[in-house]
DNA sequence: TACTCGTGGCG
DNA sequence: TCGCCAAGAGT
């Protein structure tokens, strides 16, 4: 950027109003013919129930939507409206949120319904600005279910407004510095009727056409005027800034496994990595991780150090910031064993149902243990635990 | 601003 | 096989 005074600040492309409506008008158009069928997606022409949308864009952040709708059914079958899932227990709502992934959304969920219910009565407000200020909910989906909820004239923008505009401007500027000239953009387009059409279909466009890899420009809606097609490489939009990859972290986890089956179980810290669910006890996970040291840490349960058994190869995973692997110690302990403070026994056949990230259903499933899906059923054929030879120390 | 926070699928 | 990415929010 150069010290130069810059030009009066104004819409970077598409000034022109005719070009915009021209633009609208051919995505209704298309949203029209070609709109996806989903399970909190209202029929044309009416309006989607405040809640269904809040819930799905919540379930919808950074997750696919395979993933989300049969988790979507299980929540509006157990929690038909708001009332019912503010009246919930938080652990029943973890308990079905299980396999969903980053699980402060579900404890957010949990506030904002209550926060609905206490604050406005069990009706989501209708406008962005108290959207915005409850749990779990910002910029993008306070737009997100003002628009769709409530067809307020406003444009979420999400991670497939963002690649639809790139590449329809050819952006060259990195995400996400690029975010508030993708704002102006984007409130340049801004339909003054059909707000929520116009936002589903921009997502639409994205997930179905506009894709990251491979884009369909030949069935674009936008095709002409988009500049990335013209130039013949959209598939390199968006820029966006490197970001740098996690080391490896290792850690042991421990199953103590009674005669009756039952297993020892402790619950994470409420902030954090995995935070409030249900875990086996573990080592820390650090780069630095020893195994020959590992066993210093196993839950005293009066079982002698050679009564822990490793279970060969290891549970490999691998979280948004970091690889993991973990190397399984496996125990049989007398029946009448008491359970260190802050860990509990959980009979064999209750492990499905506790809150239990993949992680370590993986931890269980390695440890010989049987662990049927819990909630909705994450997925059922999962292949086997790979046994792995661990890698080597990086450095 | 930049990092933390899961998981599954796909090329 | 593996890096990338998916309807982001909170700090």
């Amino acid at each position: 950027m150069t010290l130069a005074a810059p030009p009066p600040a104004r819409k970077p492309s598409s000034p022109d109003p005719t070009a915009a409506t021209r633009l609208t008008a051919a995505l209704l158009g298309w949203y029209d013919r070609h709109r996806r069928v989903l399970p909190w997606r209202a029929p044309a022409g009416v309006t989607a129930d405040p809640y269904a949308v809040w819930l799905s864009e919540i379930m919808l952040q950074q997750t696919t939507v395979k993933a989300v709708v049969p988790y979507f059914q299980t929540f509006t079958a157990a929690f038909p409206t708001v009332r019912d899932l503010a009246a919930a227990d938080l652990d029943a709502v973890l308990r079905l949120w299980a396999g969903l992934g980053y699980y402060a959304r579900a404890r957010n969920l949990h506030a904002c319904a209550k926060a609905v219910v206490e604050r406005h009565g069990g009706a989501f407000p209708d406008s962005v600005d108290a959207l915005r200020a409850l749990p779990g909910i910002g910029d993008y989906t306070a737009n997100a279910i003002a628009a769709i909820a409530f067809d307020l004239p406003v444009v979420p923008i999400d991670g497939n407004v963002e690649r639809v505009l790139t590449r329809l401007h050819a952006v060259e500027d990195e995400l996400p510095g690029a975010k508030p000239r993708l704002r102006a953009l984007a409130d340049a387009l801004e339909p003054a009727d059909r707000a929520g059409d116009f936002a589903q279909a921009l997502m639409d466009l994205g997930a179905t056409i506009c894709t990251p890899k491979s884009p369909a420009c030949v069935l674009c809606p936008w095709a002409e005027p988009c500049v990335a097609r013209r130039r013949g490489d959209p598939e390199s939009f968006p820029r966006k800034t490197p970001k740098k990859e996690g080391r490896l972290r290792r850690g042991a986890a421990f199953v103590a496994l009674r005669a009756d089956g039952a297993v020892l179980v402790r619950t994470r810290p409420e902030k954090g990595l995995l935070g409030g669910m249900a875990e086996v006890p573990t080592t820390e996970w650090s780069a630095a991780f020893s195994e020959r040291s590992a066993l210093d840490h196993a839950p005293a349960l009066g079982v002698a150090s050679k009564g822990w058994r490793r279970v060969p190869g290891v549970v490999t995973h691998v979280f948004t910031h970091f690889p993991l692997e973990l190397f399984v110690f496996v125990a049989s302990v007398a029946t009448d064993a008491e359970a260190p403070t802050g860990s509990r026994w959980v009979a064999c056949e209750k492990i499905a149902g506790e809150a239990l990230p993949n992680v370590m259903r993986k931890v269980l499933v390695h440890a010989g243990i049987d662990v049927t899906p819990g909630a909705p059923e994450p997925n059922q054929s999962k292949p086997p635990t790979r046994i792995s030879k661990p890698k080597r120390s990086p450095r």
